[in-house]
DNA sequence: CATCAATTTTAGAGTCATCTAAAAATTTGT
DNA sequence: ACAAATTTTTAGATGACTCTAAAATTGATG
C-alpha cells in the first residue's frame, strides 16, 4: 500500500463509504484537493486491488477489506493524536498534520505498543472513537449542541469541525471536552445560544453550537 | 526534501562525506542497493539544491548545508531508536527499520518533544552519538575490542555492525552496552579472544571482537 | 423526450525516481 | 604510455501519481 492509496481509502471511508453508499468521484476529488480525473485513475487501481467496488459514472464503495484497511489507518491516526497530546504536550489543534504523517508508518508492533502505552484509549483528542486492533469501531452516543433542547444539560464529547481555527476559538473560551454545558435560551433570530458552563454564562453563535457534540445528561 | 533525497544525503554522510572526502558514485549505489546511474541523477539534483558538490567522474562531497541536513536526519533516526527501546520496549535489533521510517516525519516540534521526553539522550541504543538540535555531534572515545591490549579492561560502548543477526548474537551471550570486558588472551592463529565479563570467561571470534566498541579503562 | 448542464472518464502529457544498455572517462597493469 | 578493466555518465524507457483538455455519460428541465 502506498501512502497515496491509503489517503484515498481513508477519505472514501470518511465520506460515508463505510456503508454500501456510493461515493462520487467529485466528492473525493474535492475532499482531497485533487482533480476528478486523478480520482478515476486511483479508483480503478484500488478496485483492482480489492479495496473498493468501482461503478463507472456512479461512484465507489469500500469492500469489507477496504473498510478494514480504512479502520486500521484511522486507528493509527487517532492513537498518534492521543500520544501527541498526552505524552508530548501538543495541543488538540496541532496534532492533525503530524498524525497525517505518522499514520503511514508501517509497523504493527509500533502502533500496538503505542496503544498499550496510552492504556488503550477509546477516543482521540477531538472525541472521535478509536477503532480497536480487530476493527471494532463504535460511534459514541452524541448530538450537536445546537440540537440540545432548552433547559437541558450535556457533556461536551466532541467537535465536528476539527480545524485549528475552531479549536483555538474553543480554547479561548475555555470550552473543552468533558465540560458540562446547559442551554439556557435560544435566539430565534440568529439561532445563537445562551449557555452556562462552570457557573459562567456566555453566548455562542449557531456556527459554534453546530460544531460541538454533547452527550445529553439523562 | 523528498524521502529519497534524505536517504541519499544520509548515506553520503555515513560514507565519510562529513569531511571534504569525495564519495564515489559506486559506493553510494552499493550502500543504497540501487544503480550507479540513479546515483548520478540524484547527485546532480542534490548539487543543484545546494546539498553537495558534485564533480563528474570524481564523486560527491556534502556542503555545510548538506552536513547540517544529514545531522538533522541522523538525529531524528537515533532519537526515535531511543524512544522505541526505552518507552516501547523494542529490543535493539528491532528498531532500525521503524526508525528508518520515522526519521522522515516532518515536524521540528515533534522531534524536540521526543528529545525532551527522553531527557536529551546522548547515545542511541547501539552506542552511536545523537547530534544536538544545533548540529553538535561528538564521536565518542572508543576502540574496537579486537584492538584492546591483553590484560586490559574496557566498557562496552557500541557496535559497529548493527545487523539484527549480530545484535541477537550479543543478546544470546549477554553482551550488552555498559558491561565491562577484560581481554585475557588472544589466539594468534585465528585472532579469537578469551575474555572475562561479569566473572564469567568466554571465547569470542575475531568477527565478533572487531564489531564491538569498548572504552578503555584508565 | 430532446436538450443542456453537470459529472465523469479518456487521452495525452509532465514529474519523480528508478532502470537497462551503450558511450565516455578514468584508472590499472604491464 | 597504452591497452584493458573499471567506473561513471548519458540516453531512452518504465511505473506511480498527477494534471489539462476533450469526449462521453448521466440526469434534470422545459
Amino acid at each position: 500500500m502506498t501512502r497515496s492509496e491509503e489517503n484515498y481509502i481513508k477519505t472514501i471511508f470518511h465520506l460515508g463509504g463505510n456503508t454500501a453508499t456510493l461515493v462520487a468521484t467529485n466528492a473525493i476529488a474535492e475532499q482531497m484537493e485533487t482533480k476528478p480525473s486523478s480520482v478515476t485513475d486511483m479508483a480503478k487501481k484500488l478496485a483492482d486491488k480489492g479495496f473498493l467496488n468501482y461503478q463507472p459514472y456512479q461512484g465507489v464503495s469500500l469492500t469489507d477489506f477496504g473498510i478494514k484497511t480504512a479502520l486500521s489507518i484511522i486507528r493509527k491516526h487517532r492513537l498518534w493524536e492521543v500520544f501527541l497530546v498526552r505524552r508530548l504536550d501538543f495541543s488538540w489543534d496541532e496534532v492533525h498534520e503530524v498524525a497525517e504523517q505518522l499514520e503511514h508508518i508501517k509497523s504493527e508492533k509500533l502502533i500496538d505498543k503505542i496503544d498499550e502505552l496510552l492504556d488503550f484509549p477509546k477516543y482521540d483528542p477531538h472525541g472521535d472513537p478509536i477503532p480497536t486492533k480487530d476493527g471494532v469501531f463504535l460511534e459514541r452516543d452524541k448530538q450537536l449542541l445546537s440540537e440540545l433542547p432548552i433547559k437541558t444539560k450535556g457533556v461536551c464529547v466532541g467537535v465536528k469541525d476539527t480545524s485549528s481555527a475552531f479549536l483555538k476559538f474553543l480554547d479561548k473560551y475555555n470550552i473543552a471536552l468533558g465540560k458540562t454545558i446547559e442551554v439556557l435560551e435560544r435566539e430565534d433570530f440568529d439561532e445563537s445560544l445562551h449557555i452556562k458552563m462552570e457557573g459562567k454564562e456566555l453566548q455562542i453563535s449557531h456556527q459554534i453550537a453546530s460544531n460541538l457534540y454533547v452527550k445529553k445528561n439523562d
